[in-house]
DNA sequence: AGGTATTCACATGAAACTATTCTCTGAGTTAGG
DNA sequence: TAACTCAGAGAATAGTTTCATGTGAATACCTGT
């Protein structure tokens, strides 16, 4: 036992490591080169220069899917106009928010909050009427003057949570203050948004609109040979397993951030394997291990409710062939109810907590009409038989079963 | 045969309710002068 | 009298329930040939 760990170790120090600084893989980190983007950047650019002469530049909404660099360009271009701003002693502040992150900035009044906090007001979580939180942060940033760049992210996350008021309390914004301007810029994934919003709210917005298309397998490839060079030592990757790594990811609609991933993980499945290379089987267990480690983490962070709705579709599936369907989901719910002495939700709830799962992507729900037989939802397992037994075993450590 | 009306078993939507967390306010209480 | 305490009113939020309405197509029912 002692020797082998020895050898383990020893080993580990006479292997040329894989990488050479893995952060270039990782979401966080911005390139100073962005492949295949040069013209969104510059159009982002255009739309806010006026704001370097102390002008409010456009609204700006940008779209596309996930992993297309929409934050990432996003990100590049403020933060240069701001670090140019702050040379030149131009009062240009930006503020970046993510609307999906819960806790801060997914209600209306959370981000305005969130809004106020940032420039230095210190807001309650809870307790304030939302009209209180808005002049606050009115009175904050008018005390002088300029010009004030908010970026939502996941925009449509809250716009489909709140309603499109905000949107339309932003753009009133403008009007109520006589020294500060303020702009926006949504980025959404959602490419229908736009369509869903209020005709009035959307032309008092007048904004600029911007596509970022998928990448596609050509493209993914060079952004990750671009990455590879920082990440990886020179010797332990090759054109084929990045080729693999960027049309695995161009399968699922040309998605950056997974092509990463993939990348990330192979070359550290390769590490621990004592591997001087990182090789294309190598890729092929990353892309289980991903999924996998999401649907576990997933299911994790799941409430009690769910995962007893969970289980009771887990284990509805294996015991029987043919389909099954909310109202049987909901009879093996309440008899797990019962058994473990919880709470019963009514079949309202559960059908929306089946919709949730669904999204989530653990199971497929499919509302199918069978004439006669009604509208149901058929419900079948989304995840690898191999997974299934996991996850039992997770949600049973959360429940007395 | 062809057309239409019904009907099933939920889906889907909206509104209202519950419980919790938090602020703010003002009445009542207390301690020091 | 100033400082302090504490209950109650009012908000935001998450998770539900209640009530109401919608839905798609197999099937039952009719019509005219």
């Amino acid at each position: 036992m002692q020797n082998s760990l020895q050898q383990l170790f020893e080993s580990y120090i006479s292997n040329k490591p894989i990488f050479a600084n893995k952060s270039a893989l990782s979401i966080k980190y911005t390139p100073s080169i962005i492949p295949h983007r040069e013209q969104r950047i510059n159009q982002i650019a255009n739309i806010l220069a006026p704001a370097i002469r102390l002008e409010k530049p456009s609204n700006i909404f940008i779209y596309g899917k996930t992993g297309t660099g929409k934050s990432l360009v996003c990100n590049y271009v403020t933060s240069q106009l701001a670090n140019l701003a702050k040379d030149k002693g131009i009062p240009v502040k930006t503020v970046y928010i993510n609307c999906k992150l819960r806790k801060i900035a997914d209600t209306e009044y959370r981000l305005v909050a969130h809004l106020a906090r940032h420039f230095g007001r210190t807001v309650p979580a809870t307790g304030l009427p939302t009209d209180e939180v808005y002049r606050l942060f009115y009175e904050t940033i008018d005390d002088k003057e300029q010009i004030v760049l908010i970026v939502l992210d996941e925009i449509d996350k809250l716009i489909s949570k709140c309603g499109d008021e905000i949107l339309y309390n932003f753009t009133r914004i403008s009007q109520e203050l006589k020294n500060a301007e303020v702009s926006l810029i949504g980025i959404s994934n959602d490419l229908m948004f736009i369509d869903n919003i209020d005709a009035r709210v959307r032309s008092s917005l007048n904004e600029e609109e911007i596509i970022f298309p998928p990448y596609d397998a050509l493209q993914l490839k060079d952004i990750l040979a671009e990455r590879a060079k920082i990440a990886f030592n020179s010797s332990a990757i090759d054109e084929l397993v990045i080729s693999k790594c960027a049309a695995y990811a161009a399968r699922e609609h040309g998605d950056a951030r997974r092509a990463l991933d993939l990348l990330r993980v192979a070359g550290e499945i390769a590490e621990r394997q004592g591997c001087s290379k990182v090789e294309e089987r190598h890729v092929d267990m990353a892309d289980e291990k991903i999924e996998h480690d999401r649907v576990i983490e997933v299911i994790k962070s799941q409430p009690t409710q769910s995962k007893v709705v969970l289980y009771s579709i887990i284990e509805t599936c294996k015991n029987r062939k043919n389909p099954i369907y909310t109202g049987d989901i909901f009879n093996v719910y309440i008899g797990k109810c019962t058994l473990m002495g919880e709470r019963q939700l009514t079949q309202r709830r559960i059908s929306d907590l089946i919709t949730e799962l669904d999204t989530l992507g653990l199971i497929n729900a499919k509302v199918i009409s069978m004439g006669r037989g009604g509208r149901k939802k058929e419900i079948s397992l989304a995840v690898p038989q191999a997974s299934v037994d996991k996850i039992m075993g997770i949600i049973k450590e959360d429940l007395v079963v």
